[in-house]
DNA sequence: TGTACATCAGTGAACGCGCGTTCACTGATGTAC
DNA sequence: TGTACATCAGTGAACGCGCGTTCACTGATGTAC
């Protein structure tokens, strides 16, 4: 017990993850721009003027919680990335990856979905941008990928676009579906994404 | 000026649709559940009280901007599946009247895509009821297209259900572009719906 | 057409309440010697 | 190791403010005769 980073710092960031993880909380039924200041503070149990050691403001808050949620929905798409595309039980594999995702980390997918396409201008602006960011690196896997000989630079961030997007829909699917009805979303989301790959199989035959 | 409808309900409808509309522009930077009631009446310039004249609830008052919102909507779809799929052409057309439609009623679109996952549940699920009969309408008129012979109902519904997603996310992505980039946009979306078309093309193929 | 009464959209005062933010503070942790 | 001082995460009182909702009201519109 010395030189573990030192117990103040440490106990810092205990209460700034306990703030973090009270307002997703408190966001499954709420927006963030709606969010108040004392009801995260009163969630922890600490009181309101402790959040300003943490935050500058809500919004400041809905910035730190896009890189986390943004984050854990990363991981899946690395994963997605190392064996992906094109046969049917990769396609599978994939849909089940996305509703793993959404079993473990519900409040992580419904954040973005909400606030996609939310009230807060700066937290639109971080998520776009990190989707941004997911398209270029599916690119960057597609291009690598032999079917993907003889494709342009832009049609491939153009159906990389439409995977992110499609990862996005399908977890927003799953989260509106009880759990009972898992399969029959997954069904779906499978046969969608193998429509896209059969338009992706003909692409070049048609231009 | 004698059988118009009694001049004391027109005057009524009047302020209805004045509240609506203030609304929907203060729902432009914010969302629905953090739009205040006397937020909406300072707008149309009322007293706070007349509010309840019109709804029971800021809620209530949501609901009925998702059947205004949705039904102009509707008429797009309309339109769209009056003459759509396939030919190059008619996906031109099918992204410019999207394009259209956000430009003429961008509050409308601004609404559906932030409400649809926002935090208010009984808004989320009118949206979704809707969505739900636009997916029905569109598998409708797909069946009744020469290329559908051989196609199950419940890939038809799952390719009217990518043909709608797809609409509303090239929707929000016009939202989100500034009107000079209309047609960068417009040629993404149109790549896009093209890929999706030559997979349906080669779905039976496939199967 | 004129009069008496009913309806009801919109008013304005009042209420209790929770909000975000400020400020000076406390007391445990960290640091210098 | 022990002592004196600095730092700073979290406190708690106080503030002014706007909120949603209630209530009795007003006065123009509508209706009955």
């Amino acid at each position: 017990m010395s030189h573990t980073l030192g117990s103040r710092q440490a106990q810092k960031q205990k209460t700034r993850q306990a703030l973090l993880d009270a307002a997703l909380e408190l966001l499954e039924e709420q927006s963030l721009s709606s969010l108040g200041l004392r009801e995260v503070t009163r969630a922890v149990g600490v009181a309101p003027t402790a959040f300003y050691r943490h935050f500058d403001s809500i919004a400041d808050l809905g910035a730190a919680l896009v890189e986390e949620a943004v984050g854990s929905l990363h991981a899946v798409v690395s994963e997605l990335l190392t064996a992906t595309w094109d046969s049917d039980e990769r396609i599978a594999r994939t849909v089940e990856l996305i509703a793993a995702h959404v079993r473990a980390h519900p409040a992580h997918v419904r954040f973005i979905a909400r606030e996609r396409h939310g009230g807060v201008q700066g937290v639109r602006d971080a998520i776009a941008a990190q989707f941004g960011q997911f398209g270029e690196e599916v690119r960057e896997a597609l291009r690598r990928d032999p079917e993907s000989v003889g494709w342009s630079e832009e049609d491939l961030l153009m159906l990389a676009g439409l995977y992110v997007d499609h990862m996005m829909m399908a977890a927003a699917a799953f989260l509106a579906t009880p759990p009972a009805d898992f399969p029959r979303a997954a069904r779906l989301a499978e046969r969608q994404l193998r429509l896209v790959s059969l338009g992706r199989r003909h692409w070049l035959d048609a231009s």
